[in-house]
DNA sequence: GCGTTCAATGTACCT
DNA sequence: ACAGGTACATTGAACGCG
């Protein structure tokens, strides 16, 4: 019998007669199923000695009797680019394989082994072609198995499953959930302080609350919880922070209590696995924080700022309860109503954002290949890497081990002095994938680097502009060979978007596959240079910036040849007075002579540069300000230091009125130290970059997170800390508190005056010649004192 | 002993 | 745990003074 499957979830099972690859998939007919493939071995490589003999080497691998292989064949490989022999050793128990390998190192003749340490999941991915997210077509017979497993139909595979040409996503069942812990001081732990409710969302716009009695008793509605997943059967498990918060409590406290957390399609519990993500049987479970890098704009990584960023639930419309709360709240029965409320918006929250991400980290797996509830907790370079491991396949070349490599430093990209003040009809210019097209036009790969100790080989070399490093002509390298693909994949995929509606989901789910193909040739160049990469090549990353520069540099002074006037420039970026027909012009011949193609990109009515280079704000045609590296944009800076400073800027480029701006500064000073301004918009919050004991100097934010760990709130790397600066002597750090342990009235006032509000402003008025002490002063409230418009006119 | 100076530290941003 | 280039606030030791 035939089969279409659209493949959710891969793992593996060994058994006597060896490892079985498990495919969890949903049907073209909607049955949700497991196919079974017995017919698959693992494998590694021993890479043969150059001139070795590899009859005496298969010879003296079957005489290790003791070694569980299977099967032994030599085969034809590539090692860097570089032809090697290499015997193929298969191996029944894929536990055995890193055994095995280390035992053959040591025979004569055998240079390494390699591949040992590709896991059977995606082992059996990349040599079958089989990718997560995507259809499939299988011979299969219906198992008759007494197996419990949670689907409609169990299958063995009677063939390997063969790629479709279909990219749709079926119809998933999901379950979004979160949890309440009941803890009186500092964070919960799961041997002392029960789940006191767990709130679900589905897919199909239901919701389920599960609350404890006045005991506190969490076993009824832990069980209750369990039969609910269960019953409902979902595809795909959402949450916010479950891989490592929720997963590890629920299950932890499930054992102190003596009942299994049975929420997948077996029978087994939820388990960390690679990258750190928790893996359940049959399901996806994807941890929707792995997805807030993606919106850089949102700074506080929370669900409900999130939430609040992707328009799912404003934050306004909300009540916000704090971990510091909750307990409380449970105790308080005039308030639980509110935690009810508060943990059933966040169940929704979930199940919103879970619709807007999931299009993108389903394209992504796709992609690269990694199952949907890895690719997520996969960092950025483990994605490029494991698009590379599938593309290994067709080159024949070996992935290499990951060897860490010493870091050394090379030099980047050049940045332009910027041209400080109001510019009038600025266009900027930027190369469009800088990098990936340089690295394809000069054949940049681990695989084409020419060692200066080599000679030069026939059809030539391209050589880098100030590093001198080699790369050869021919044959097209690994890394091009990807990027090309990418970039014409993704060039298809945008032609196909515009004949598609925007609004089908055809179009949603092209718009998120050409996403999915952006980062990861944006990633390839950082990744090249990565010492963490089995593919690091320094060399291919210190080229690529070097012919960046070269090409950024050839650009700006052709566009002075042809008379532009040049304000500032990053990277792959040029800012120039706006004359059309030079533009028109400097265009052909950038594309001519450096086979590289620079557009015109944003259009400024006005801009203002500092004197600091990467922080300036344009005005657009259409009345938008775009701000860029200024406090605005950043997120430890206090809200109201980047309101006032938003509006100065507004002011200044709208209006051209420095002195109108400076008296809004003036006011606003007014009214902040009136306690006017809301208490949240003082509030700072940074990033806890690394363990306490590791700090070499004091600073304020550890500080607060010092006196939270000392009433019991666990913090860790990564964790972002919110402080305000209250009344007191001495340094900063001795005058901070978490924000939610501090009162308006302890709020040192004149610091967020002079340290942040001022400061900002002045970043911008600076230029126009006003003084901080000039915004500081308020004599603009006092009648008939001379004001700055008087100064400065307005 | 005290105020000033400046390199080091730390975070977050840009492309 | 993709790269390097950059700004900026704060700390804290070195420095200068007499």
């Amino acid at each position: 019998m035939k089969i279409s499957f659209w493949l959710l979830d891969i793992n593996y099972e060994v058994k006597d007669k060896g490892a079985e690859a498990w495919l969890w998939g949903v049907e073209i007919t909607g049955k949700r199923v497991l196919i079974i493939d017995r017919d698959f071995l693992d494998y590694f490589y021993a890479v043969l000695n150059e001139g070795a003999d590899p009859s005496r080497v298969i010879e003296e691998i079957k005489s290790e009797k003791h070694l569980p292989i299977e099967k032994i064949e030599t085969v034809e490989r590539k090692f860097f680019g570089k032809p090697v022999k290499a015997v193929k050793v298969y191996c029944k128990d894929p536990d055995a394989m890193s055994k095995c390998a280390r035992a053959l190192r040591n025979i004569e003749g055998v240079n390494d082994c390699l591949e040992n340490d590709i896991r059977f999941s995606m082992r059996y991915l990349i040599d079958n072609n089989v990718v997560p997210c995507g259809w499939h077509e299988v011979d299969v017979v219906e198992e008759k198995s007494s197996m419990e497993v949670h689907v409609d139909h169990v299958y063995e595979a009677k063939s390997k499953p063969k790629l479709l040409e279909k990219s749709d996503v079926p119809k998933l069942k999901i379950l979004g959930f979160t949890t309440t812990y009941y803890s009186k001081e500092g964070s919960p732990k799961p041997n002392r302080n029960p789940v006191i409710g767990i709130s679900v969302a589905t897919s199909q716009g239901k919701t389920k609350e599960f609350w404890a009695k006045e005991d506190n008793d969490d076993k009824p509605l832990l069980e209750a919880f369990v039969a609910c997943v269960r019953d409902f059967n979902p595809d795909v498990v959402v949450g916010y922070g479950v891989n490592g918060n929720d997963w590890p409590y629920l299950t932890d406290r499930c054992k102190q209590l003596g009942l299994h957390l049975y929420v997948d399609r077996t029978k087994t519990e939820p388990h960390t696995s690679s990258y750190g993500h928790v893996s359940i049987t049959g399901r996806a479970n994807v941890d929707l924080s792995d997805y807030a890098d993606e919106f850089p704009e949102v700074k506080v990584k929370t669900l409900e700022n999130l939430a609040d960023y992707l328009g799912i639930m404003k934050i306004e419309s909300r009540i916000l309860i704090e971990d510091v709360e909750v307990a409380n709240y449970w105790d308080d029965k005039t308030k639980r109503q509110m935690l009810k409320r508060f943990s059933l918006d966040n169940a929704r929250c979930v199940m919103g954002i879970a619709e807007a991400i999931l299009d993108f980290a389903m394209q992504l797996s796709n992609l690269v290949s990694l199952p949907l509830d890895h690719v997520g907790a996969a960092a950025a370079g483990f994605r490029v890497e494991w698009f590379l491991a599938k593309r290994t396949r067709e080159s024949g070349e070996l992935i290499p081990k990951r060897i860490e490599q010493p870091y050394r430093p090379y030099s980047g990209a050049i940045v332009l002095e910027p041209k400080p003040g109001l510019h009038e009809n600025v266009i900027a210019l930027d190369f469009k994938s800088m990098y990936p097209n340089i690295m394809i036009n000069y054949n940049l790969s681990p695989d084409t680097y020419v060692p200066p100790k080599e000679p030069e080989p026939e059809g030539g070399v391209y050589e880098a502009p100030e590093v001198k490093h080699r790369f050869r002509k021919e044959p097209p390298g690994f890394y091009k060979q990807a990027l090309s693909e990418l970039i014409e994949v993704r060039n298809k995929i945008r032609s196909k978007m515009k004949t598609a509606d925007a609004k089908s989901p055809q179009h949603r789910v092209l718009d998120a596959r050409q996403k999915a193909v952006k980062v990861i040739t944006n990633a390839m160049y950082g990744y090249a240079g990565w010492t963490g990469a089995r593919w690091y090549m320094k060399p291919v990353a210190e080229a690529a910036a070097a012919w960046g520069r070269h090409t950024i540099a050839s650009t700006i002074k052709m566009a002075e040849n042809e008379g532009l006037n040049v304000v500032y420039g990053d990277t792959d970026s040029i800012f120039a007075k706006n004359e059309p027909e030079k533009v028109d012009k400097l265009l052909v011949e950038v594309k001519e002579k450096l086979g590289l193609e620079i557009s015109r990109d944003k259009m400024y009515v006005r801009i203002f540069f500092t004197e600091a280079k990467k922080r300036y704000a344009g005005l657009l045609p259409d009345g938008q300000l775009d701000i860029v590296g200024l406090e605005v944009m950043r997120g430890d800076w206090a809200a109201v230091a980047k309101k006032v400073q938003e509006e100065v800027l507004e002011i200044v480029l709208k209006e051209q009125s420095p002195a109108k701006a400076a008296k809004f500064v003036q006011d606003f000073i007014y009214e902040l130290r009136q306690k006017r301004v809301a208490y949240r918009d003082l509030i700072i919050w940074k990033t806890l970059a690394k363990p306490a004991e590791e700090y070499a100097v004091k600073a304020a934010h550890i500080e607060a997170a010092r006196m939270l760990r000392e009433k019991g709130w666990e913090l860790s790397v990564g964790d972002k800390v919110g402080y305000v600066i209250v009344n007191g002597a001495g340094r900063l750090y001795e005058r901070v508190k978490p924000y939610m342990f501090a009162t308006y009235d302890e709020v040192d006032i004149e610091y967020y005056a002079t340290k942040q509000v001022v400061p900002a402003a002045a970043r911008v008025l600076a230029s126009f010649g006003i003084t901080e002490d000039q915004l500081l002063s308020n004599e603009t409230k006092e009648k008939g004192s001379k004001k700055l418009t008087d100064f400065f006119g307005s």
